[in-house]
DNA sequence: ATGCCGCTCCAAGAGCGA
């Protein structure tokens, strides 16, 4: 987002354009109090967020129904004030936007702060993944999942954005039963999600999967399609990162007995 | 092989992002 009041008019225009039925944003760099909450309403949108002057901030966006908030802020900390956590029903799918942090330089505390960061949210996600509803955890991990997600990996290896300890940690949700949306439909595609402002870097397509959609089992049983719209990466004033999107289908009929014939 | 850009605060330059 890279700040919502500044990026304002780029959000809407995207709205308007792609109408999203669900939304999850963040870095929205803006105090509760100046978040855009009418111009998002003014398009038909309900909205949640956690604020915070100057740094981080997530926000849900539903035009298909009202959203039921379950949770602002990743749990396990009390020290931790920053607002990278939000959560809410809508219409029986729980959503979870989260920011996690960046954590360069590597070493040091602010690394060390992001893998406990995962750590919590592990423990976290490990409750959600149970639940019989749907469950979609969207947002800007701050990590690059394997080479493939990263335009040059040589130059990323120490990074706080791909070192082996934040993969690995990515790889535990994984492991949990959560699923790569873009992944799952992709799994061999060049894709990215975001692109420095300079060196031309989103015209070369020299880019970063780092935001990712991930799927519990009943989510990922209904999960239509995948993708990252690039559009808006090429407008004015616009974010470094672009939305990464999934279609999700009707819940599946359960299937009646087979014809007789068919049964050997 | 690097925040080179761009946001926030608030009115200059520091802190942050990835």
């Amino acid at each position: 987002m890279n700040g919502v009041n500044g990026r304002l008019p780029v959000l809407l225009r995207w709205l308007e354009l792609a109408e999203p039925d669900i939304v999850c944003l963040q870095e929205l760099k803006s105090p509760q109090e100046k978040f855009p909450e009418s111009a998002i309403r003014d398009l038909g949108y309900d909205v949640i967020w956690h604020g915070q002057s100057r740094w981080n901030g997530v926000a849900l966006l539903s035009r298909v129904g009202e959203i039921h908030e379950t949770r602002r802020g990743l749990p396990g900390d009390p020290e931790d004030l920053q607002s990278r956590y939000i959560e809410g029903a809508v219409n029986g799918v729980l959503i979870a936007g989260l920011y996690l942090p960046n954590g360069n330089p590597r070493p040091g505390p602010r690394f060390d702060f992001k893998l406990r960061w995962f750590e919590r949210l592990q423990t976290h996600l490990a409750s959600l993944i149970r639940l019989e509803a749907p469950v979609i955890v969207a947002g800007d991990f701050n990590v690059m999942p394997t080479d493939r997600d990263v335009y040059a990996p040589e130059r990323w290896r120490d990074d706080a954005l791909f070192a082996p300890e934040v993969k690995a940690a990515y790889q535990r949700l994984l492991d949990q039963g959560w699923t790569d949306a873009i992944r799952r439909l992709h799994p061999d595609d060049v894709i990215y999600t975001f692109w420095k402002y300079w060196r031309g870097a989103f015209e070369r397509n020299a880019g970063l999967r780092i935001d990712h959609l991930l799927l519990n089992p009943p989510a990922a049983a209904r999960l239509v399609a995948a993708g990252v719209d690039t559009r808006p990466r090429a407008w004015e004033k616009t974010s470094d990162h672009a939305p990464v999107w999934i279609e999700i289908g009707e819940p599946k009929v359960r299937r009646r007995k087979p014809p007789v014939q068919e049964l050997g």
